[in-house]
DNA sequence: TGTACATCAGTGAACGCGCGTTCACTGATGTAC
DNA sequence: TGTACATCAGTGAACGCGCGTTCACTGATGTAC
């Protein structure tokens, strides 16, 4: 099936292309700016098309936030199957840098994914984005039983912080003086600092 | 001058007045998502007035985020002259715990303070801004000073990181189990952890 | 193989709304003399 | 102390605009027989 010949009738997958382009459209001038009608304008369908596929608004925003916490939960189980047998503080490094590399490539989704203030989050949405939760949660217990620590709140806490931190700053383009490192170089230094504290001292 | 009496004609302060009801709209519907009447509405006058003052919505924003800059600035270098005589270590945490607590309790001038592409930052506002950067490099150079280390960049970002991370994730309310800790208990371990990591490895 | 018909995808006109900005105005204040 | 006048603060009507949503429609597809 191939519906290059001319524009025809039907679109051929357009709740895809409808999600690439609000994806595109949010990265550039944020997730409440963005309007319906430009992303049928740019998808090149009548503004009414969306509603057929997502609803409403407030549709288009929960499918694009859901996908985000699916494309971050496969990346990070990626890393965290890539890096099976290295100690468990690297791999917990590496899971962060995934998250680090997903936020700065996946702009758009990722302004989107925690605001839930923007939209009302169904069952699919809790699913998926405590599935990428869940991993987070397990590569952060195995360093605490690695390392003989009982403060996994802690380690979760400081691992999620860092990495989301440097994103938003990234982002934001409000870096200073950093913006000759790059966030993965940043983020893997930073990690493996935080790492170091977490095997060098016992919690208080 | 009480200007108490039944609504006057003039206002008394009105730019302080706008500033708050600003502040008090974007922390509830987002720094895009405010309107200019809104405000005015708020602040029970015609929607015409704030232009009088700020010019347009624009420098409305602009003076938003100029004010949570210098509220930010005075906030952390209160905590760099409340712990003077401490480790540079513990000044660093207590002052990464200013900024939190900052962004927690002025949630709408941060919502706005780092968005430069919702306005053009003008001369006092990049003087500012770069007032409170520089608090930041010299809280870390010092601590890079006393350890012994040469990487100021990776203190800054991480050190920013954690806090500016902590703040949004915890602003956003999708903190999943870690809700039952506030951020300031969290950021004081996470940074501590940090700051051993700091002192107990080498640079690498 | 052909035809009728149900289903689905996308259209385009229409609606009502809240918005930012402009502009001539009016009310209040303060200063010069 | 009183008066004229300039200046400043806030008003309210008007404008044009892009928006989300609704709705009757039309074009295309696929299935039953």
């Amino acid at each position: 099936v191939t519906p290059k010949d001319d524009r025809p009738y039907h679109h051929g997958d357009l709740p895809r292309t409808l999600l690439d382009t609000t994806a595109e459209l949010v990265a550039a001038v944020g997730p409440s700016s963005w309007s319906l009608r430009e992303v049928a304008r740019r998808a090149g369908v009548s503004h009414a098309a969306p509603a057929h596929h997502f609803g409403d608004r407030e549709g288009l925003l929960r499918a694009l936030s859901t996908e985000g916490f699916a494309l971050l939960r496969d990346a990070m189980a990626r890393a965290d199957a890539e890096s099976e047998g290295l100690p468990p503080d690297e791999r917990h490094v590496r899971q962060g840098l995934s998250y680090l590399d997903f936020a700065t490539h996946h702009r758009g989704h990722f302004a989107v994914m925690f605001r839930t203030d923007l939209f009302t989050p169904d069952a699919e949405w809790s699913e998926v984005a405590g599935a990428a939760y869940t991993l987070l949660l397990e590569s952060a217990t195995r360093l605490c039983d690695h390392l003989g620590r009982g403060d996994v709140d802690d380690v979760v806490a400081g691992s999620w912080a860092i990495v989301h931190g440097l994103a938003n700053l990234a982002i934001a383009g409000n870096f200073g003086p950093l913006e000759h490192r790059t966030p993965e170089e940043l983020g893997g230094s930073v990690l493996r600092i935080f790492t170091d504290g977490l095997a060098g001292s016992q919690p208080r």
